[in-house]
RNA sequence: UCUUCCUUAGCUCAGUUGGUUAGAGCAUCUGACUGUUAAUCAGAGGGUCCCCCGUUCAAGUCGGGGAGGGAGAGCCA
């Protein structure tokens, strides 16, 4: 008999019909009753056993015990659930010997510890409740940005581009590292790596990606990006999946628009699609601030607070008005904040947190940043002094988004890879894109990761990917 | 990389002023159980108290060093 999926047998509630079923036991009561799931959603269905069943069988349904079971969906003669099954025959697909599965359901483990198994993470209810709407989210990205026109780019994983200088870049390369050939003044000889020169894993796909937009007006890439950044902290990863748009002939704030747009969509998405798991979140949540202080903890459920995300516009400020609100807050006249501020800093996480955790109260989009503290490649505006920048804060995360109307200008970015050094004959491909029918144009990159954790509420972005990358961690 | 907290049974945690044989709940094992819902009931087994060094008659407990983990910070997405 061909399976049915768990999901559907809960969700039509209908009965009186043979299924074939196969999942994973997650508990099994009075030696009747197996509480399976397969993984197609939150919820486990409850077969039931006759007490006659092969005593052999009967000792082998163990907790983590894989099966196929045949038998008849009737209405459940027990509370709790609708339906249940009644078993005809029953097959076990795997053993699991219980003093040896280290994942005891019962025992609520915990966050930090199932970190150390997570192979067999998936199998508990909030890994499951996570990585599916992970999946979801990746689902509605490219559904968003299909839907709209745009041609998903592939951008190159193994990059000789060191241009950008976003943070330190792992090396890709098949020489020995015990004895690698040198030159004759001691250096590394690249010419003879397996590219013919140094490679790097990529740091961002953005400038491929304006390629791409030059042609096809809307692209995005979303893909891995790495950066050896010795950074330990819950929202960082050596590996992690970045969203990056590029719209020809969009400006800043076409590209506000754009990733609020975005941000919205796929959160309605994933509520739509995925609500029992965000419901199932929101309680776990619940449960894990009752550890917190009262004032720590979170003043709207999950739930509640990704509906006001979707039901209310991103405030937009420029970063003037930003340090202005910083300076005349009570936080900065108690002197509470432990960096100063004045207009030119690049804004410490207290002073992002502050804006939209304690003044705003929702997501706040920063525009004109000092052109200091900011990417070459970012439009120059007339004052001489600011960049047509922009970054997305949200409550609990920081900053989510990233990105910038881009300099279309050749003598403008020429000039500015100057000042900061950036060297312009490597960068002659990217360059050319300026010279060869230039447009304005606008993107950013969103950190994949930390939607996730946005949209889970989780908080440690280890768990809301399978298997984390971070310094000293790439077991699994 | 910095600050700070933590590390005791498979898991989550108690462990008093340094003092006999280190405890609990759950899990596991054995048995019971014809409607359970984290099933329940009875019994049993289970410890390199993270590692090293030191103080002491005596260290899970005190001191120093190291490792691992959490939270915050820097950097960033």
């Amino acid at each position: 008999m061909k399976r049915t999926k768990i999901k559907d047998i809960l969700k039509n509630e209908e009965s009186g019909y043979q299924v074939n079923v196969k999942g994973w036991v997650r508990s099994f009561r009075n030696n009747q009753f197996i509480a399976i799931n397969d993984g197609s959603c939150m919820g486990n269905i409850q077969a039931v056993i006759s007490l006659e069943t092969d005593p052999e069988i009967v000792k082998n349904i163990t907790t983590g015990a894989s099966l196929s079971i045949d038998g008849t969906v009737i209405p459940s003669l027990g509370k709790g659930q609708k339906v249940e099954i009644k078993v005809d025959s029953i097959t076990i697909l795997g053993l699991c010997n219980t003093e040896e599965f280290p994942l005891q359901l019962k025992n609520k483990p915990s966050l930090e510890y199932l970190r150390e198994i997570a192979h067999l993470r998936f199998r508990t209810n909030t890994f499951g409740a996570v990585f599916r709407v992970r999946h979801t989210l990746a689902y509605a990205i490219h559904k968003f940005y299909n839907d709209r026109g745009f041609v998903y780019m592939h951008t190159p994983i193994v990059t000789a581009s060191d241009a950008e200088g976003a943070g330190e870049m792992f090396c890709v390369t098949t020489l020995p590292i015990n004895n690698p050939p040198r030159n004759e003044d001691g250096e590394v000889n690249y010419k003879e790596d397996f590219f013919g020169r140094c490679t790097n894993l990529t740091v961002s796909g953005q400038l491929e990606a304006e390629l791409g937009a030059m042609a096809f007006s809307e692209v995005y890439t979303f893909g891995p990006t790495f950066r050896a950044e010795n950074s330990n902290t819950a929202r960082h990863l050596a590996e992690f999946w970045m969203i990056e748009p590029e719209v020809a002939f969009n400006d800043i704030v076409d590209n506000m628009d754009l990733a609020e747009d975005f941000i919205k969509y796929v959160i309605a998405y994933a509520l739509e699609h995925n609500r029992e798991d965000i419901e199932f979140l929101a309680t776990r949540l619940v449960d894990e601030e009752k550890q917190k202080p009262m004032n720590e903890r979170s003043e709207m459920g999950l739930v509640e607070k990704l509906e006001f995300v979707l039901n209310n516009s991103f405030d937009r400020i420029t970063y003037t008005e930003a340090i202005e609100v910083l300076l005349n807050s009570p936080h900065y006249k108690k002197k509470k904040f432990q960096y100063d501020v004045k207009w030119g800093i690049d804004m410490q996480s207290e002073h992002e947190r502050y804006l939209v955790e304690k003044h705003y109260k929702k997501p706040v989009i920063v525009t004109g940043y000092p052109k200091d503290i900011k990417a070459f490649y970012m439009r120059q505006n007339d004052d001489g002094k600011t960049v047509a920048a922009m970054d997305i804060l949200v409550p609990g995360i920081g900053e989510l988004v990233g990105g910038s109307q881009r300099e279309e200008r050749l003598d403008k970015l020429t000039q500015r890879m100057n000042e900061m050094h950036i060297p312009t004959d490597e960068m002659y491909w990217y360059l050319d894109t300026r010279k060869f029918g230039t447009v304005p144009h606008a993107g950013f990159g969103l950190g994949f990761e930390r939607l996730v954790l946005f949209v889970t509420g989780m908080t440690n972005i280890r768990d809301v990917i399978p298997f984390p990358r971070t310094p000293k961690n790439a077991e699994f």
